[in-house]
Formats: C-alpha cells, structure tokens, sequence
RNA sequence: GCACGGGUAGCUCAGUUGGUUAGAGCAGCGGUUUGUGGAACCGAAGGUCGACAGUUCGAGUCUGUCCCCGUGUACCA
C-alpha cells in the first residue's frame, strides 16, 4: 500500500503579520482608551479612511508592471493601481484636499488604523500594523507642534509610563539645511548618505557613525556599508553640531519657548534627529523609549522609536492649489504595546464564565434555566461548550481559569440544590437555587 | 538586498567521526477514577528530519541550489 502524500495548506503566516493573543489586545485597548480620553480633550475629530488608495495618490513612485512600488502592497483594480496605505498621513492629505472647503481651517483630527508595509519585518517591526495619527492642518502656527508632543507625553504617562521612562527628541529640518550650506555639500547622494549616518548616532554611536560618514562600516556581522566619502574636516564639523545641546533653528527655539508656558520639559533638542526625507519641511520629533526590550527569546533587542512625526507643509499641495501647511505625530502602537507589556505588569483581565457541568444532555433544559438566571444577574457564565465526562469538563473549566463550576446532577436536583465547587481553593458547597448568584458573587 | 546563525513530532529541543527500525520533555489522546480540575502513575499514538538535486554500499549528518525563520546591516516616499 502507497501512502497518499497529503498536501497541507501552511499554518506558518506570511513574514512580518502576526496573530495576536487576548493578553497583547487587552493592553492594546487600554492604550486606545487612553488615546481616544486625550484627543478628545484637546479638541481633536476622529476620523476613519479606507485601507486602499491610489497608488499615485499615497506615494509618488508609479507602479512597475511585477511588484507596484517597492514598499507597499498593490494590485491592480481594473485599469488603476490600488496600495494598501502605509501611513496615515498621506491617505490625511488626501482626505483634506478632497474636502477643503468643508472642514474647518485649522482642523485637528485623529486617526487609529492599521498600516501596511511591505518591507522586511524586524524585531517588533511588522508588514501590519496599527498606527495612531494626530494631525493639526491649515496652520503655520507653532503651538501645534508643541502640543502634538505634549499630548503624546499625556497619553504615554496615562498608558503607566513614568517622565524618564520616554523622551521626546525634537530637531528641524532647517537645521541640517544650514549645516548642509556650510559644508557646501551640494550633491544629493552625500546629503542624503549624511543625513541617514546621523540619525544612526544613538544607535551606533559617534565612532561608528563616523566610519559611514567616511569611507565606510564594517557591522557586527562583518557586512560592509559603503561611507558618505566626506573630508575629514566636514566630519569634524558635523561633530561638533551634533554634540550641540541648544537649538539654533528658530522653529526649534519657538516651540521649546511653548513647551515652558506648558511646563512641559521631557524633551531633549537632538541635532541627530532627522527623520524621512522629502516631505518634513521644519520641525521634527521622535519618541524614544529609554529602557531595554526583549525578544521572545530574552534577547535585548535594538527597538527604536515608538513613534514620530514633524511638519510637513507641502503635502497638501501635492493634491492642487491647496495653501495648507500641516504638523503631526504618529505613534506605532503595536510597538508601544510589546514595549509596555515587558515595562509594566499588566494586570488587565476578563472575568472568566463560571461554568455548568452537563452531566446528562437530556436535562439541558434545567441547566439552560440557571444558566440564564445567573446571566441576568450579569454573571459570566456558560454551560460546558464541549462534549466531554466531568473530568474532561473540569480540566476545560482549569484552562479557561473559570473561578467556580455548578454541578447540578440527579443528586441535586432531588433535593433542589445547585452543587458549587470554587476552583481556587477546591471547597465546595450544596447551596439554595435561590442564594447561587449570590454565592457566586462572593467567589468572584 | 547584503552578512551571520538556524529549520528534526502540535511546542521546546537532543541526535557522536555518515551506519540497522530517528529520540526526550511538554502538550494532546486513552486508562488508574463511567459525579470532580490544578499532583502522581501506566499505556498507546504522533515524523515527506524545510525542498530538490548530488556524493556514497549507505545521508537527519557531507556538497550544491532554492525556500522559510531569527539577528545584524541597508532601504523605508
């Protein structure tokens, strides 16, 4: 006899998404509460956009006919190409140009949505997401900026994160313009190899950051990273700035002028920051996280920020003759989330159902009359969902972490008592029907 | 993309210089207990050893190619 070989369909998930347990979605919706009491206090709308776009509307690369944009996820919906949004930001700018003369200018909204990003995934990095966006359009003024941090700040401190436990990093993009000036570095592939060696000064630290600003880096897995090429006198420079402690931009020197009125001062001005390329165009922030996160195998891991955002006036322009300027900040919360759960012991937990023993199928009609009786004095409950004996109900009833079990078997329901075993400590009682809720409400 | 490490049962892993029929723990299933979980004991079951090709009398083990996972690095509008 031939064994058939199966074909099995993979359990294994595409790279980069993830399952997620009760455990990780009862702290994610702690957070969402405290997202959602924030922005409402600051005045700002919620607001909902679809997961797809135009291609051409999200991103400003076109489409190649195998893989759309390297980046995002696409395809192809009868003649026009389609992306699952990347951010919340651009699917924003679209929203605002479409609806211009409808909302109000300013117009404060806020946004949770998941993202998708078709990259390669790393330590609490995935291809899905969610993100949390706050947006303040229409306006040049400053004070927008500076309460986008001072809001973020209340929301972290809300989720149990303490002032040393985060820092909110602030910088320009006016401020690398003029170091760029200085050095007179002109071409677009040193500015941009430059600006990206310097937002690995955290990360890496000066010496190395050097080596990418020079000829190059050798990483820890001997991989080498070709260098920005710059002279030794441009790196002396660029040293100097970056161990800069005070502002020098004046957007920078406004908005930290703000942060006092607000008393505001878990902020840190760093010259490092840079941030996305193309579409900042003045101040810019990012959210660090200042304690160590593991993996799954109790590897301190390099985390990164939990979030960012900056000024972006352009943007909305990109759609017609929109004069919009704009600033906003985002969070990614499942990040937030895995770093939370490893800082603060959460103990956010359901009331597990108390559970019914089914001793005999033919009196689930007298199981399903106690079983609404204690539902309708709000009691978590369920009769045992399997089809087990008593011993296969009670190992069901331990794994669920049920706080007691009924039994009401021939015994019982002879003399009119509803047999109630408490499974933390193992005591049972022979109680009145009429008492049960009340018993039960003394064990949970 | 590049570099390093890994892929053996549902999960975590062991598997000697290539050598019969590939092991363990946990979980699951059955039983000791047909009305009692979290403990114990007993039993049975569970595998295309990531895929394909090659070397060999013989490959989980060696070689090549590819796929997937992890970490670092790069990219991230």
């Amino acid at each position: 006899m031939e064994k058939q070989k199966k074909i099995k369909p993979l359990k294994e998930l595409p790279s980069g998404f993830e399952d997620r347990q009760e455990k990780e979605l009862l702290v994610r919706d702690f957070v969402i509460s405290n997202i959602k009491e924030v922005m409402i206090k600051y005045g700002f709308q919620y607001l909902e956009t679809p997961s797809f776009e135009y291609t051409e509307s999200i991103g400003k690369y076109l489409p190649d006919k195998e893989r759309p944009g390297e980046g995002i996820f696409s395809f192809k919906d009868e003649n026009k190409w389609v992306s699952l949004r990347y951010d919340l930001t651009a699917p924003l700018a679209r929203y605002v140009a479409k609806n211009f003369n409808e909302i109000s200018k300013p117009f404060k909204r806020y946004q949770l949505g998941r993202v998708w990003r078709n990259e390669k995934p790393g330590p609490g990095r995935y291809r899905e997401f969610l993100q949390f966006d706050a947006d303040c359009v229409g306006t040049k003024n400053l004070q927008a900026d500076a309460e986008l941090c001072i809001l973020i700040s209340e929301i972290l401190e809300k989720c149990g994160l303490e002032k040393k436990d985060y820092t909110i990093k602030i910088s320009s993009r006016n401020f690398t313009n003029e170091i760029f000036n200085k050095l007179k570095i002109t071409s677009k592939e040193q500015i941009s190899m430059t600006i990206r060696s310097l937002d690995k000064v955290k990360r890496l630290g000066w010496t190395e950051v050097k080596k990418l600003l020079g000829k190059g880096r050798k990483d820890k897995s001997g991989d080498f990273t070709k260098g920005a090429e710059l002279n030794e006198s441009q790196i002396n420079y660029l040293e100097k700035k970056i161990n800069e402690t005070k502002p020098e931009t004046d957007d920078v020197i406004e908005v930290t002028k703000i942060f006092d009125f607000y008393e505001f001062d878990n902020y840190e001005f760093d010259p490092s920051l840079v941030r996305g390329l193309e579409y900042y165009t003045g101040p810019i922030f990012e959210i660090d996280l200042n304690f160590d996160v593991k993996n799954s195998k109790g590897q301190i891991i390099q985390f990164g920020s939990v979030g960012g955002g900056g000024r972006y006036d352009n943007l909305v322009n990109n759609f017609g003759n929109f004069e919009c300027p704009a600033t906003g900040i985002s969070i990614g919360l499942d990040r937030l989330v895995y770093a939370l759960m490893q800082k603060k012991d959460f103990k956010i937990e359901t009331v597990k159902p108390v559970m019914i023993c089914v001793f005999d199928k033919k009196n689930m009609g007298e199981y399903i009359k106690i079983l609404k009786k204690i539902r309708s004095a709000n009691i978590n409950s369920e009769i045992y969902p399997g089809e087990g004996k008593l011993k296969k109900q009670m190992e069901y009833a331990n794994k669920i972490q049920s706080p007691c079990v009924i039994f009401y078997g021939d015994d019982e329901v002879k003399n009119k008592e509803v047999k109630l075993r408490n499974l933390k400590t193992g005591d049972e009682t022979l109680i009145k029907i009429e008492d049960l809720t009340n018993e039960i409400n003394k064990i949970i």
